[in-house]
RNA sequence: CUAGUGAUCCUGGAGUCG
């Protein structure tokens, strides 16, 4: 019983759900365990829920492995929907959900989970330290490390990303030097933390430095190439990768894209083994801001699923092409907004020399950010109104962002 | 650090300026 169970959380942490499925049909009986392994190695969250649906019998880690599906897919109403319908809670299960609005970068109600539960371990003060670092808040991520009562190594990584995340290179370099461990991770964080911050020769150095490395490796150097357009170096780290996955693909797909080479784009988009709602996006994305706006919408119509980005992206594309008018239906028609939605409205406004409108809209606006602020004054300095953006560089600070 | 199921760290998609 051991060993197939055994055989079985295999499959799952290696993805192979297919052979997983296989293996539990197979074996000659079936207690809860092999059940719960069985869940978490579902191949998606659809047939995660439908496999629920037939258990024959529920704990407190089939009711976890659940929400961990909710969490894993950004999908923190059902999420929660399961944490109040289970007739029991361990410290797991509060820490799944505080994960969940980590990852969100949401650190108020990551705050508020980690407040709430009954005790902490070391696993939630990370997820803490990680819903600051994801929200951008270092100094608190900072304070939390070194208030808590000891840190391991996924602490000192989880603050390796902080820095590296927010652009903070130096800081990151002085702290990996300084560390008691070095892990894989810990390689990959500063191999893309070069990455993103355009030091593209480091990360290269640090990546042939590397005595091992793992898919996450070639993926991140793979990125250092496609963030900046490089297609034909991005395209040698794709051949000589020894493996490859959704990421490794969607991340030569968007090279492709954003060089504007779309017929290549095509070509690769059709050869993917899978595609999942960010390939399909980066394509549309990419059609609908070179003009091709039918084809873009003819992809989106087909896609599998829609979310605030991939309908953000093509309403953005069309919010920029000059067409005002069909800019304002599309935006009332996209069933999900947020503050990147709201931004390319109001600029296309503003564009537009509608400042009126614009200003109206920002107003409105449920959550600004830096960006929204910065549109909004470019906006109106742009159409010679320097002291109503004035008065707006003002409220910048009120609002608690640092005006650049 | 070494025998079975659930939680935490690193890699891909959209807006402004650059």
């Amino acid at each position: 019983m051991i060993s197939w169970n055994t055989m079985l959380c295999g499959y799952a942490s290696n993805q192979r759900s297919a052979a997983a499925k296989e293996l539990f049909q197979k074996m000659p009986l079936r207690n809860l365990s092999a059940w719960n392994a069985m869940l978490s190695a579902e191949s998606s969250l659809a047939n995660a829920v439908a496999f629920f649906e037939v258990f024959p019998e529920r704990d407190m880690i089939t009711w976890t492995a659940m929400l961990t599906w909710y969490v894993h897919s950004r999908h923190m109403l059902d999420a929660e929907r399961m944490f109040d319908q289970m007739p029991a809670r361990d410290l797991i299960t509060w820490s799944a959900m505080l994960a969940g609005y980590s990852r969100l970068g949401n650190a108020d109600s990551a705050r508020r989970v980690f407040d709430s539960m009954p005790q902490h371990n070391i696993v939630t003060f990370n997820e803490m330290l990680s819903a600051y670092a994801q929200a951008g808040h270092v100094e608190s991520a900072e304070a939390l490390f070194r208030r808590m009562p000891l840190q391991d190594h996924v602490s000192w990584n989880s603050m390796l990303a902080a820095h590296t995340q927010s652009g903070r290179i130096a800081e990151a370099k002085t702290m990996f030097d300084n560390m008691p461990l070095h892990t894989l991770v810990s390689w990959n964080t500063m191999l893309s933390g070069y990455a993103q911050a355009g030091h593209t020769e480091q990360a290269r150095w640090i990546f042939r430095a590397m005595a091992y490395c793992s898919l996450v490796t070639w993926n991140a150097m793979l990125s250092a190439y496609t963030l900046f357009g490089c297609v034909k170096e991005a395209s040698e780290i794709f051949q000589s990768s020894p493996a490859k996955d959704l990421l490794t693909w969607t991340a030569l797909l968007s090279a492709y894209c954003q060089a504007g080479h779309l017929e290549y784009a095509k070509v690769l988009f059709d050869k993917m083994p899978e595609r999942d709602l960010q390939s399909w996006t980066a394509l549309a994305a990419a059609y609908a801001r070179h003009g091709y706006l039918e084809d873009a919408h003819s992809l989106v119509s087909s896609m599998p699923a829609q979310d605030v980005v991939s309908h953000t992206a093509v309403f953005s594309a069309l919010s920029q092409s000059g067409n005002l008018e069909a800019a304002k239906v599309l935006f009332d028609q996209i069933p999900i907004r947020n503050e990147v939605t709201w931004t390319a409205m109001v600029a296309a406004y503003a564009q537009n020399g509608h400042l009126a409108q614009a200003g109206r809209l920002f107003a409105a606006m449920p959550e600004k950010d830096l960006v929204s602020w910065r549109t909004m004054l470019l906006g109106l300095a742009e159409n010679e109104r320097p002291r109503k953006a004035l008065e707006g560089f003002h409220g910048v600070k009120l609002a608690g962002f640092s005006p650049r």
